[in-house]
DNA sequence: CATAAACAGGACATTTTTATCCTATTTAAT
DNA sequence: ATTAAATAGGATAAAAATGTCCTGTTTATG
């Protein structure tokens, strides 16, 4: 569905969302540790989502990475997902037709439309927050 | 979603079904021209697929691949994505985690449960026939 | 000011996916 | 029998994705 580096943003994110709620800043090392990430992959991911504002990075001694509390419930996945993947994953053909639309469509263009805007409107509606909720009381997980 | 192997896999099955209905065995050129895919590794995809018995291919001069006729009804789209791309489209956490399950499930785990159980319906529902309907009247397209 | 902790970013390495090439084998037709 | 048209499959190449390393810069603190 996604791409690792994708995986491992949304993970990343969610990490330092969830730490952010309690004004903690996090470090990669840590955020790489906790996600079960690898550790300079990770930071460049994060270079990605700092340029889209979708974290805040903090160079030098007691730096790390946060994100500010009223934006983790105003951040949605599918602007993580758009920020390292792109949008193919809403407009890519499922057959991988160049052109692929209404007026020429590939054989499965309908039944593809349908599934991806489930898909679309899920990532759209899924905030950062809601993605931190359970991960204290450990009934959700971000490694393993 | 799928991998360009698989993309090409669909296409070149879908096209070799749409000829087997006019009792038509179709050469790898034609199918590697009429689908828009590169010859050698749509090659490799077709080998996949005959080991699959998904398609028989027939060699020597006036060889090539052909389905038999009471199977175009029969195949799914899922047995071509499962040939080729295995189970991993059904079955991996949204988040890449290895173990993600409704006992230690990833922060999105139901939401992908849902999405991925509509693909997976789909792709079990849709037969390789119903892939070659308005092809022949310029409906649906399997290039550009 | 010096030091250590931390991110930024370029360069490089590895792995996976995609794609090509070549030789062998099969088979129909002359 | 010979030839030409096909697929099979191993080896190789190229491209993309994933992952690592190193140096530079920033910044808090002693």
């Amino acid at each position: 569905m996604f791409s690792k580096a994708c995986e491992y943003g949304i993970r990343a994110a969610t990490y330092i969302a969830l730490q952010s709620l309690e004004d903690k800043r996090t470090s990669l090392k840590d955020i790489a540790r906790e996600t079960d990430s690898p550790v300079a992959f990770t930071a460049k991911i994060l270079q990605l989502l700092s340029k889209h504002n979708i974290v805040n990075s903090v160079k030098g001694a007691h730096g790390g990475f946060e994100i500010e509390k009223e934006n983790i419930r105003k951040i949605k996945l599918s602007e993580i997902v758009y920020a390292i993947d792109g949008d193919h994953v809403y407009t890519g053909c499922g057959l991988g037709l160049k052109q692929c639309n209404a007026d020429q469509p590939c054989p499965v263009h309908n039944k593809f439309i349908a599934i991806r805007n489930s898909l679309k409107t899920m990532l759209e509606r899924t905030t950062l927050y809601e993605m931190t909720t359970g991960l204290e009381q450990g009934q959700t997980f971000l490694k393993r």
